[in-house]
DNA sequence: TCTGGGGTCCTAGGACCC
DNA sequence: TCTGGGGTCCTAGGACCC
């Protein structure tokens, strides 16, 4: 068997958790930037306020009901997920926890007997929920898809289930499955429940019945294979073992107004590389290949329906020799960001992605130029350590930009209560 | 006026090899 | 009239996830 462990509203309990008077209460958090709402308390979703939805669409809702609205915290939820997954890993074992977002873990369960499942899933939602204040549900069923059909429904039925599920006999699964819709199925995204809905496929229940030839043919090849063994009960999709490392890291931003100049552009890019490349140095890996893209405002009046991104353009080189230096990284994108940018566009958003990473240990030499890896990492090493001792950013590199009017807005940021001493929570 | 920021895996098709 | 049969590697793009 497997779990699936998922906190509630997850960003909406970190912004709770220090202000108990919001329990009870009606509470978002909006993307960077402020943009969409991304988090929703279940007194917000009952209000109507949707996923996804812009923010100045949500507004008169969420003033007409004084909404709680939270600007996104990262650094308070990344914290407050580290404590989520180290509970786990402590209650179960290390090597039986799978993260698998910021909010989510699996759990492999298949070593515990079964007559002491269902007490270990709810051991698991009390402890998490006494040593960190973070409210979860439980799915247990003998797939990782099964399970996370399991713990929608725990949350779907907060009163019958108390948020622990587990779907341990035929008979079980097949009601959860008559219970969910094709698109609430893990991996049918809008695209395929359309098709479903097209082929009159309405339930997971239904979608079972389906051959292996069908999915192949319907759901994306081995995807799709894979997707429907897992519905019939037949462990398909394996626990990811952890300390794998990313093959790519992206950093990419909207700005805070739209930009027009080439050396704010600039600021942005190597901005954007150096925390890309922070990422790279903090799983001991160095990449060869770097890709920078600028996206173009959408001219005025030219969308119908839903929402479209202005044009995007992209450039990518590969270098001589991986490296995970900020210095060195930033060079190459700059030179990217100069051959994209046109005089007289207006942007709105840039990224940097890395590729082609390897860990650094395994760095490929060029016989035809000097490897200064070394001195590289031992500059990157002491920048590493000053901002994470003192606080982001304190030292940069001068093509950063100082000024820094193409920030994001973030107009309803709380405290990073867990990770600052100065923000620390109060009690008067 | 105003619409996030990360990631993954897979497939098709082109270039190239013998 | 008639033009093989394998391979590999790479990239772009599409689907999905939270």
């Amino acid at each position: 068997m497997f779990a699936i462990v998922d906190c509630n509203s997850f960003y909406c309990s970190c912004e709770r958790l220090f202000r108990p008077a919001l329990e009870g209460q009606p509470v978002v958090v909006l993307s960077n930037n402020d943009g969409c709402i991304i988090a929703r308390s279940d007194e917000a979703k009952s209000l109507g306020i949707d996923m996804g939805i812009p923010y100045f669409m949500a507004k008169p809702l969420i003033e007409k009901y004084k909404v709680a609205t939270f600007s996104s915290n990262y650094n308070l939820y990344g914290n407050l997920s580290w404590r989520v997954m180290e509970t786990l890993r402590t209650l179960i074992g290390q090597q039986y926890v799978e993260v698998y977002s910021v909010d989510e873990a699996f759990i492999d369960l298949r070593h515990i007997p079964p007559s002491q499942i269902m007490a270990l899933a709810k051991k698991i939602k009390t402890t998490v929920e006494m040593w960190t204040g973070i409210k979860v549900s439980v799915g247990v069923a003998p797939t990782k898809v099964l399970s996370k059909v399991a713990n929608r429904l725990a949350k779907k039925h907060k009163e019958a289930t108390s948020c622990v599920l587990v779907l341990d006999t035929p008979n079980k699964i097949m009601q959860a499955l008559e219970r969910t819709p094709v698109a609430d199925i893990w991996g049918i995204g809008r695209q395929y429940a359309q098709k479903l809905l097209a082929n009159n496929i309405l339930t997971a229940h239904q979608l079972s019945k389906q051959t292996l030839m069908w999915a192949h043919k319907h759901l994306g090849g081995v995807v799709g294979v894979r997707l429907l063994r897992e519905l019939q009960g037949n462990p398909s999709i394996e626990m990811q073992t952890p300390l794998i490392c990313k093959q790519m890291i992206a950093t990419t931003r909207m700005f805070g107004k739209p930009v027009n100049s080439l050396q704010h552009i600039k600021e942005a890019v190597a901005t954007y590389t150096a925390r890309a490349a922070e990422k790279l140095r903090r799983q001991y890996s160095v990449a060869k290949a770097i890709t920078v893209f600028i996206v173009q405002q959408q001219p005025a009046n030219s969308y119908s329906g839903r929402y479209k991104h202005g044009p995007s353009l992209s450039a990518s080189t590969t270098l001589t020799i991986a490296t995970s230096s900020s210095g060195l990284l930033i060079k190459q994108a700059l030179l990217l960001a100069e051959q994209l940018y046109q005089e007289g566009s207006s942007y709105k958003k840039a990224g940097v992605i890395l590729g082609h990473i390897v860990p650094n240990d395994s760095i490929q030499c060029n016989l035809f130029v000097a490897n200064n890896h070394t001195v590289h990492s031992k500059l990157m090493q002491a920048v590493d350590n000053i901002n994470f001792a003192m606080r982001n950013d304190i030292v940069k590199f001068a093509a950063s930009g100082t000024e820094r009017n193409w920030k994001m807005q973030q107009n309803f940021i709380s405290p990073r209560y867990t990770t600052r001493w100065h923000e620390l929570c109060l009690v008067h």
